[in-house]
DNA sequence: TTAGGGTTAG
């Protein structure tokens, strides 16, 4: 075979991602033929290894090599790229400038531009950006790609833009990189007004609109552009716009929609694609169909760890706690290693149960065993499953040991736990560090005020009150959605202009006079506003679950789930509301809120009250 | 040899 061939087949093999066996083989002829070693074989088989994700097979011949140039650098910064290794990335640069004494090249700054952009470090990314301009290079259009795509993956839309404004030449890969950076930082407007405006209207830049708004929870937009390119005919050559989409019915919550989309999905041919089915498991479990979940799941070939992941998130999410954890133990059989997503369901599973022993188990392991560094949401499970249990000190001592500034939901679970355990003393402690800072969440200030009027702290209840009086809070609507096949509806809380709001009405009163016979007593303490306890209860009566649920009892077919979506966090009051009238007119109802799943079925729910 | 679009939490 000539020199020209064995090249030929070499770059071949990088483009197909070709098996380690077969890259071995033509690895093997070229060292029996003596060309191995040859220009440019060594950082061709370099940049075979690192494309096919083979980087210590790459690292181990650009070590052995006793020259080694702009190009080898290259190859192996480029190949660490890859294998999401940018930390080493920026290592091994280092090392070409003081081993070698090698200056970058553009091939070289857009690889440092790439790991910047993939560790989300603008600071870096800066110092790299201005040893570009001052470079030789500093007019190459491909490192100002990079360049886009970096600011506006460190959420610096703004500066991206400007970047691409300097770009002569402006290619596809280019306007992608910009419409996707102003997708994924939710400027809306700006994504749809540069696609408009953009000459490269292909398969690439509608993905990079559609998943980018799906990212910035723009989900009904994505759901009409990705309309839009069907009616354009865009040949969907390859799966990534689909497992957004299915991604953005993940995030609505709605089931039906979400099984057209599978059908499209099995329907081109996509369904045994891994990133898709990962997105079909989480689908289903956050449409509550856990069921529809799992058997997708069974389906996969080759788990991963996004796919164990989505289904012990999912188990989990619906209170499914047992099974979470023996899903857990099975991946970890199968060999597959957890990530720092994988231990945030583990950890929110068990404080679902107050599993003490089972969490502090699993929160040491991922530190010791997985070498995953705790995030300020692994703490804050960790903290949450403590405080609920009663291991207040504990909890207290973890919480001052964390390495990061702390936010106001760890301190609220604390003080939560600590007033529902009556530990006054703890309590004021965390009340008082609360009231120094400064507090956005308005249940925040009800929970404070409730903890000074416990202690008979008069003073402080009044200043809370005071600073309450003097926030803005941005009063959101609630609203409930309820589905039955293709019909939809919305309801808005105190909503009175419904054309069945009589019959609504008075299912609602007939069910409270029965749930009063069984001892239910409003609880207004969430209600925010002064106002007449008549008042408060009537707020309550009109929360926009009780709507869905009372208009689902009316028109759903009787005996099936009435499956609810609420734009915020179910209330106490509702809550205990919800498992009376399950347990009265005998339905499962689940309801899906802004954190969580419930499943109210005989009275009880699957959260456990955790919520 | 370098750049752009996808799945899991919050």
């Amino acid at each position: 075979m000539l020199v020209s061939q064995y090249l030929h087949q070499l770059k071949l093999c990088a483009r197909r991602q070709t098996s380690f066996s077969t890259i071995k083989k033509l690895h093997a002829r070229l060292i029996k033929t003596g060309i191995a070693q040859c220009e440019p074989f060594p950082n061709t088989l370099i940049d075979l290894y690192g494309k096919c994700g083979h980087v210590d097979h790459a690292r181990q011949l650009f070590d052995e090599m006793p020259h080694r140039d702009h190009v080898s650098w290259a190859s192996i910064l480029t190949a660490h790229n890859h294998a999401n290794l940018p930390r080493r990335t920026l290592s091994m640069f280092l090392a070409m400038l003081d081993i070698d004494g090698l200056h970058p090249d553009h091939f070289v700054f857009a690889s440092l531009v790439k790991a910047c952009a993939c560790l989300c470090d603008v600071r870096l990314g800066k110092q790299v950006h201005a040893r570009f301009a001052l470079s030789q290079f500093r007019d190459d259009d491909v490192v100002k790609s990079s360049l886009v795509d970096m600011y506006a993956k460190c959420g610096l839309p703004d500066d991206a833009y400007a970047v691409f404004h300097s770009i002569c030449s402006k290619n596809s890969a280019s306007w992608t990189a910009m419409i996707s950076g102003y997708a994924r930082s939710g400027r809306k407007l700006d994504a749809i007004g540069l696609f408009k405006r953009t000459p490269f209207r292909n398969l690439f830049s509608w993905t990079a609109l559609i998943s980018g708004l799906v990212q910035s929870g723009n989900g009904v937009d994505a759901f009409y552009l990705f309309i839009e390119m069907r009616r354009e005919e865009i040949d969907i050559v390859d799966p990534l716009v689909l497992s957004s989409i299915v991604g953005a019915c993940a995030n609505l919550a709605v089931l039906e929609l979400g099984k057209q989309v599978h059908g499209l999905v099995i329907a081109l041919g996509y369904e045994s694609c891994l990133y898709i089915s990962n997105s079909l498991v989480d689908m289903y479990a956050k449409c509550s169909d856990i069921v529809s979940a799992n058997e997708i799941f069974g389906r996969i070939q080759q788990r991963d760890v996004v796919s164990w992941t989505s289904i012990i998130v999912g188990a989990a999410q619906h209170g499914r706690v047992k099974e979470a954890l023996a899903l857990y133990d099975q991946m970890v059989a199968d060999g597959i290693k957890p990530n720092e997503v994988t231990f945030v369901g583990l950890l929110y599973a068990c404080s679902h149960v107050g599993l003490v022993d089972k969490g502090r188990t699993l929160f040491n392991s991922m530190v010791e065993k997985y070498g995953i560094r705790p995030s300020l949401q692994h703490y804050t499970c960790f903290v949450d499953l403590l405080s609920r249990s009663g291991h207040l000190d504990e909890a207290e001592n973890v919480t001052n040991s964390i390495p990061f500034e702390l936010d106001e939901a760890i301190w609220a679970a604390l003080l939560t736990a600590c007033k529902d355990r009556g530990n006054t003393l703890m309590g004021i402690r965390i009340a008082d560090r609360l009231l120094s800072s400064k507090i956005e969440d308005p249940s925040t200030y009800i929970l404070l005020s409730n903890v000074y009027a416990g202690a008979c702290m008069w003073e402080n209840v009044s200043k809370v009150r005071k600073l309450m009086g003097a926030m803005e809070f941005k009063k959101i609507p609630g609203y409930s959605s309820i589905e039955f096949g293709k019909e939809t509806q919305v309801f808005y809380a105190g909503e009175t202009s419904h054309p069945m709001k009589d019959e609504i009405f008075n299912l609602l009163k007939e069910l409270d006079a029965d749930m009063r016979r069984r001892g239910y007593v409003p609880d207004t303490s969430s209600v925010l506003h002064d106002m007449e306890h008549q008042e408060k209860e009537r707020q309550l009566f009109w929360h926009s679950e009780r709507l869905a649920v009372a208009y689902g009892l009316l028109k759903a077919i009787p005996g099936t789930v009435l499956r609810i979506v609420k734009n915020l966090r179910v209330c106490g009051d509702c809550h205990t509301v919800l498992k009376l009238i399950s347990s009265i007119v005998k339905r499962e109802i689940v309801v899906r809120d802004a954190n969580r799943y419930h499943h109210f079925k005989e009275g009880k729910c699957s959260c456990n009250d955790f919520w």
